[in-house]
DNA sequence: AATAAAACTTAATCAAGATTAAGTTTTATC
DNA sequence: GATAAAACTTAATCTTGATTAAGTTTTATT
């Protein structure tokens, strides 16, 4: 239960002092959360953001049919969050849930805000953050819009070789976009050409 | 040719005083753009974020089949960029163009990193907008992987209603990601049922 | 080890939306 | 105002991927 990887994924792009490291670190808290176990339903409010040292987390929306659709998985050196609900403050529409074992460090909304203040590189970082998160989701979407599944698939395993590994094909399925029925099928046909 | 809808923007989630204002002022440059101008074209690299005054642009990809996708359009008081190729500095694979004869402010990448050290209140302004549009993007894609057509379509209408009234429907099309055959198919049957 | 619960597979049928190919209407351009 | 170009429509046919419904394998739990 240490904040090393968290101090690290920082490091990358900025660099604190000391003093600056120990104003970030007093404000941490951090926990433990089982296989299954929800952060965040629909409808409640996110307070915070998540940073996950250890396992895999994963943020989903459920449509009026039932079915999960995944907008983010989230392993050991990512942050995830409610976007929205934690800017506006409203009830959210995603379920954030681990989909491993896991450790993570929540920082309060309200405490990262006093820090924006108090030390301008974390707001730099946030910043950065928040930039390379956008210019990803970009790049998905256009994804989304113009590649096959079987296209979106490749891009994954590529993507995310470690997560291929580890996940169920199921989820695999539900972030591409596809059924798991069909994804099977898909895996099955041994792909000869793309 | 002025800055007022762009300072307007910023002061609404920051306020700056005289002699910052003066200081962005300072880098911006102002400059017209015809209707199909292109500002960026795949294979560029991006060095500068967009500002739109005036009329509207739109940044889309174009796949291997020669199908245009849109990423964004960008009426007056958006900003639009390639925001993978103004971070990464390697060749983008967006293009830019005036869906409208439109006026626009430029900001030069190495000027706007000056100003984040100069101004700090500057940081803050572009961490807000990165991240709410990290939100509009993350729910876009949820969208994207749960709703029909026609659904994403009524969206777009109920979102973006000055949009709908100026735009050729095929860019509405290349948008939500159908052809413009099953997008006039689908709004000629007198859609009773969504 | 036994049992239940997930996860995965296979196959038949179905539907949303793509493709192809005209034809028609609207909008720009000289 | 004529003409070309772009946008839109319609319809037939095709394809990708969804749905439904078993059955099988793997993984957890007691």
């Amino acid at each position: 239960m240490q904040p090393d990887l968290l101090l690290n994924a920082i490091a990358k792009h900025i660099s604190l002092t000391q003093d600056e490291q120990q104003q970030l670190i007093a404000v941490l808290a951090f926990k433990k959360v089982k296989k299954k176990q929800f952060l965040y339903q629909e409808g409640d409010i996110s307070k915070q953001a998540i940073f996950v040292s250890k396992g895999c987390l994963r943020s989903y929306s459920i449509d009026k049919n039932g079915f999960e659709h995944i907008l983010q998985f989230a392993p050991a050196g990512w942050w995830i969050s409610d976007m929205r609900s934690i800017i506006t403050q409203q009830p959210g529409t995603l379920y954030i849930d681990a989909v491993d074992e896991s450790e993570i460090i929540l920082i309060q909304k309200t405490d990262l805000e006093k820090l924006y203040t108090a030390v301008p590189k974390l707001e730099r970082f946030f910043r950065i953050l928040a930039e390379n998160s956008l210019a990803t989701y970009q790049h998905r979407l256009i994804d989304n819009l113009s590649l096959s599944a079987l296209e979106r698939y490749n891009n994954f395993c590529v993507r995310y070789p470690s997560l291929i590994e580890n996940l169920p094909q199921k989820q695999v399925a539900a972030y591409i976009g596809v059924t798991p029925e069909f994804l099977s099928k898909m895996l099955n046909k041994i792909p000869a050409k793309k």
